[in-house]
DNA sequence: ACGCTGTTGTCAACGGTATTGCGCTGATCG
DNA sequence: CGATCAGCGCAATACCGTTGACAACAGCGT
């Protein structure tokens, strides 16, 4: 037994040790890890060297942890964006970006698709959206609505593709498979669509679909401006 | 070992007997109720009046028994798009389906929207879609991307809806206050966009974000699908 | 310099989750 | 009629997030 708690500890007492960034900044490590390395509380403490349960002095659950860490990486994606764009380069970038970092953090990309974290940075990324729109000739109610739409899309989709690359190597390999295997062998008399258009859907890349649907949601701008400036 | 005879389908078990069919339902009687009844082994096994291990007996794990509710729900929804719809009404109405049904049993939309089923109606969902883009006018690899968009987009933003409604009623009002009230707090300085419009974005329902939605996807195919047809 | 007080890390434990191995039972078949 | 074996219950396992009690320290007023 290795217990006399009186003086294991104090080696390392300087201060606050542990600080909510520092916290911030081992989630990212685990997140970044993907698939490889379950973000769990236990996790997080062995990688912050101190009890799992430290974390709880500093966020109230891990809920709350997840929202500062999705907020800190949103930050990031708002930073990587540069000066000058017009409408659809912010959008495009901001795509692009927040694509690229629910990649890099998929757990974190995934946890919060659905969540609206109420922090300074999402303020950011909603008058950014809002400044397109109505750059792009939309106003009022019609501003709103392209708002959320954009949004709602974007942050659906992104955190769909991050939560499939959550799971490990085994099920992708699986799952892509599918469309190259068994999207071939299916009956030619129920689904002619399918077996005429196998080889090409297996080509089919995830970029070309994620550029599709943002120029998709942009077109859908311009046109709404279009037709409101023409009536 | 040898599964001997394959005539005798009627007589299996003649008492309490747990079917895959059955223990299917029970998952949906459970997860029709939302977020006041979690979808847990123990739960179903609660609703079967069986002990909850009993389910592996016919299903290899949950994720098993969650993708065969999924595809039972999504049967229901291809069997409610009339016939006789012209391809927009076919997406539209694929569309409105999916939606109902995943807000009808969130845990089954949420949890889908990043996986692949590969069963049966999955390959119907494919083709009706792919059948919708070739109708408007696309073929070969741009077909394919199309349906991809689509059928990506659509899963996306449906299983986040999904994934929203399954939080309590009380994470939900928070997060809805949130439209109505911060963003009206917000510093007119740094936010002028949220500021002018915090009203009209309080006021955008769900409703007409996910018909802007739908509608920018149909349009989009449209649009290609003329450029190609004037190249 | 003292003791109080509030903060922060440690530890053990709790209730929850999905899943597995073992043993019983009863319907079916040779 | 007896043997077989799938279907089911039970107990246990390995995680998970979270909490409460406690210990060690920092900073404070006196």
């Amino acid at each position: 037994m290795p217990k006399s708690p009186a003086n294991t500890a104090r080696s390392k007492r300087a201060g606050s040790q542990l600080t909510p960034d520092a916290i911030i900044d081992a989630s990212l490590r685990i997140a970044a890890r993907g698939s490889e390395d379950a973000f769990t509380v236990r996790r997080l403490g062995e990688e912050l060297g101190a009890d799992p349960t430290a974390i709880y002095r500093h966020f109230r659950d891990k809920d709350e942890l997840l929202l500062s860490v999705a907020d800190r990486t949103l930050g990031e994606v708002l930073d990587s964006i540069p000066e000058g764009l017009d409408w659809k380069g912010r959008i495009r970038a901001l795509a692009d970006g927040s694509l690229a970092v629910a990649l890099k953090y998929p757990v974190v990309g995934s946890a919060m698709a659905s969540r609206t974290t109420r922090r300074p940075n999402e303020f950011r990324v909603v008058e950014l959206i809002l400044g397109a729109v109505m750059e792009a000739g939309l106003e009022g109610a019609e501003a709103a609505l392209h708002y959320r739409m954009v949004a709602d899309s974007l942050l659906a989709y992104v955190g769909q593709q991050a939560a499939y690359f959550l799971f490990d190597a085994e099920v992708r390999a699986a799952d892509e498979s599918a469309w190259t295997r068994e999207y071939r062998l299916v009956d030619p008399q129920a689904l002619p669509n399918i077996t005429r258009l196998s080889a090409e859907l297996a080509e089919v890349t995830d970029e070309q679909i994620f550029e599709a649907t943002v120029g998709a949601l942009i077109s859908a701008i311009e046109k709404r401006a279009e037709t409101l400036r023409g009536a």
